[in-house]
DNA sequence: CTCTACGAGTTGGAAAAACAAACCCTCAAT
DNA sequence: ATTGAGGGTTTGTTTTTCCAACTCGTAGAG
């Protein structure tokens, strides 16, 4: 073979990380989605350094993801704020956090409780949109659609 | 205010991220998942660098989300497979992977398709467990446990 | 009118991480 | 005896990150 030079499997995973897989990028989607969308209060929430965050943002409302609106003239302020498309991250960030909240802490030491309203506390669940079941590895098989990129097929423990 | 040194908004999302969120180790993960467990494998279908793989295989097996195991002795080789918390990323994978085939791609240039047990190509859609519906942004309300970690409220476009 | 403070970044230099290519080691097959 | 695969490690260079300090425009206090 004559030196494949960066060739990786196409995906949307590794193009969405693409975009928001940097360091920090999905905590700023976290304060922008909980309304905390200003420089000072990013830096302080996060704990990002202020040059990293600045690029970051930038990169995020070029994306589309976020949006750069003033809340003042004379002084000229600004804030950030989810796009439809930052929004629906959120999603991602709830999913993480059910995990984080699961694998990473002993039960109810839990920083952050999410309400639905509906009236409970939010324990998302990822599911099939057409039978509406809740998706388990052992029922998913993929079918890459790129010649070339085949799957070697499930693997468990 | 005396300095203060690094403190961040104490989050699940955070800790995930911590463990999951560095270059390419979503994307180990998803591999693992296909069942591509073998290091010559990732490094092919991943595009990273050896070095760095090597040492995100390390962390992520020490994090308990990954297990090394033998599938030959005398040449002795090893291969990379899920534990149980590791199939648990798997519904953060699914998501992102829909938020990239939607946001990223027009229409159908998906390069991957996973079915569902039930027969139907699988949306996944993130779901509040009480009630069944899906999960809108606008019916959150986020609740943070600690002291000193407000939020501003719910912000839109 | 000057002094200080706030918000939203930018700048400069040191430290850490990523990267690419080459190398190593064990065994198997030719 | 040589080649080759698999699973990494080593070395040296290039990028990023990180931190602290600095800037700029304006507002409000004295």
């Amino acid at each position: 073979m004559a030196a494949a030079p960066k060739n990786p499997r196409p995906c949307s995973i590794a193009d969405a990380l693409a975009l928001v897989g940097e360091k920090y990028s999905l905590l700023v989607l976290r304060e922008v989605c909980l309304g905390n969308g200003r420089f000072d209060q990013l830096v302080r929430n996060i704990g990002a350094p202020r040059d990293i965050l600045a690029t970051r943002l930038r990169r995020l409302v070029e994306a589309g993801i976020l949006t750069r609106q003033p809340y003042s003239e004379r002084p000229q302020r600004f804030e950030y704020r989810p796009t439809r498309a930052g929004l629906e991250l959120e999603p991602v960030l709830m999913t993480l956090m059910a995990w984080g909240d699961r694998h990473l802490r002993t039960d109810d030491d839990r920083p952050m409780v999410i309400e639905h309203v509906c009236g409970n506390e939010l324990v998302p669940q990822v599911t099939c949109r057409a039978c509406g079941e809740s998706v388990r590895h052992e029922d998913l098989t993929a079918h890459p659609q790129v010649p070339g990129w085949t799957v070697t097929g499930p693997a468990a423990v």
